[in-house]
DNA sequence: CACCCAATCTGGACAATGACAAGACTCACC
DNA sequence: GGTGAGTCTTGTCATTGTCCAGATTGGGTG
C-alpha cells in the first residue's frame, strides 16, 4: 500500500505501463516512440515492459486496442445525442468518427496508418472488427439489408468510411484549412453535409 | 567514368541516395527507414548523406517532394485517359490519387501520415501545394467558380479530396476487402462511383 | 602550371534504443 | 517454513542518428 518507496513488484505495472504509453505517445508520436522512455516515466527498469507486452509492438498493440475500444465509444457518444433516424445515427458515427481522430491523433495514426502494431493480435483484431461491425449495422439499420449480403449496402459502407476517415486523416495532418478556420457549429454542420454526400 | 573502383568522390551522390531512400522506403515503410542502410545500398560511408540532405529527415523531405511530383503524374496520366468533361476530369484525378496510393504506399504515408520529413522545407511544400492547386483547378473547371472564393466550391474540394484520401489510406491498409476481392474493372467502376458521390 | 580552398567523403565517437540473457526478489501456495 | 512461478533488475550487444576531425578531390586563381 505504500507508494512512497519503489517496491520490488509494483503491483500494477501493466495498467500503468499503457497509461504512461498512451502518453509518451500523444507526446511524441508514433514515430518517435520509445518503450524505454515509458519504461522510465513509470520508474521501472528499461526492460520491464517486456514481461507484460513481450516487445514494443506489444505494447503498441495493445495501445491501438485500447484505442478501438475508445474509438467505438467515441462513435456511439455522438449517436447518443442524435436523433433516432438512421440516417442521422449514421452520419453521427461519422462525427464520432473525427471526434476521436482529432482528440487523440496519434492514437489515431498508430490505429489506421502504422505497421508498428501487430495487427494479428486476437486483442487488437477483435476490437478493430467490433469497431467495423459497428459501422455495418449503422449501415444494415439505414438500408434494411445486410452488406454483408448486399453489394449496393456494401458500397454505403465503404462509401461513409472512406469519407469519414479521409476527413478524420486530413484533419489532423492540418491540410484542411477551410476546416480550420470554422467556428464549431460550422465544422459541425459541414462535416454532416460531407458524411451525407458520402451516402448519395 | 570508370564505375568499377569506388573512387572518394561519388559524382552523384545525390541522386544515388535518393534512389536507394526510396527503395529502403518502399522495403522497410517509414517507421522502419534507416539512413546508414541507404548508406549502405549505395556504397557509401554512413555519414555521407549529411553533406546533401543534413539528417534523415532531410531525405525523407526530398523523398516526400519528389513523391508528391510523381503523385501529380499520377493524376495528370488518368487524365489524359479520360474524356474531357470536367466531372471526367476531376473524377480521373481521383483515380490517379488512389493508383498512386496503391502503386507505393510507403511513400504515400510518408507524405500523407507522417511526421518525419519537414513540412517548412520550401521544395516539399512547394510540391505539395502544386497538387493541392490542382485539385481546386479541377473543380474551378467544373463549378466555374474558384474554390478560392466561393465556398461551396471549395466543399467540393474538401468532398473530393477526403473521399479520395480515405479510399487511397484504407485500401493501401488492407482494410476495403470488398475492394480487394473486385476484379480491375469492376474496381474501377466502384471508385468512380465512390468520387461522384463525393460530389453530390 | 602550381597552388589553394571549398566541397565531398571517411572514420571514429557518443548517446539512445530494442532485444536478449542471467540473476535477484517477491508472493502465493502447499 | 519451503518451493516454484511470476516479476523485475542489471548487464550486454547490435543498430541507429548525429557530431566532429581529418583525408581526398576538383575547380578556380595566381
Amino acid at each position: 500500500m505504500a507508494e512512497d518507496r519503489k517496491p520490488y513488484h509494483h503491483g500494477d505495472l501493466r495498467a500503468a505501463l499503457l497509461r504512461a504509453g498512451e502518453e509518451v505517445l500523444a507526446e511524441s508520436g508514433v514515430e518517435a516512440f520509445s518503450l524505454r522512455r515509458v519504461a522510465k516515466r513509470v520508474g521501472v527498469s528499461h526492460s520491464a515492459p517486456a514481461h507484460h507486452f513481450g516487445d514494443a509492438a506489444g505494447l503498441l498493440s495493445a495501445l491501438a486496442a485500447e484505442g478501438f475500444r475508445r474509438f467505438l465509444v467515441s462513435m456511439r457518444a455522438r449517436q447518443a445525442d442524435a436523433g433516432g433516424a438512421p440516417i442521422d445515427l449514421l452520419v453521427a458515427s461519422g462525427l464520432g468518427y473525427i471526434d476521436f481522430a482529432r482528440s487523440r491523433p496519434a492514437l489515431f495514426r498508430l490505429m489506421f496508418a502504422s505497421e508498428r502494431p501487430k495487427e494479428e493480435t486476437p486483442e487488437l483484431a477483435e476490437a478493430g472488427e467490433a469497431a467495423f461491425r459497428h459501422l455495418v449495422e449503422d449501415v444494415a439499420r439505414l438500408r434494411g439489408r445486410s452488406p454483408f449480403s448486399d453489394p449496393a449496402s456494401m458500397a454505403d459502407v465503404v462509401a461513409a468510411w472512406s469519407m469519414a476517415h479521409g476527413l478524420a486523416e486530413l484533419s489532423i495532418s492540418g491540410r484542411l484549412k477551410p476546416l480550420q478556420s470554422m467556428a464549431e457549429e460550422e465544422r459541425e454542420a459541414f462535416l454532416r453535409g460531407m458524411m451525407a454526400r458520402a451516402l448519395g
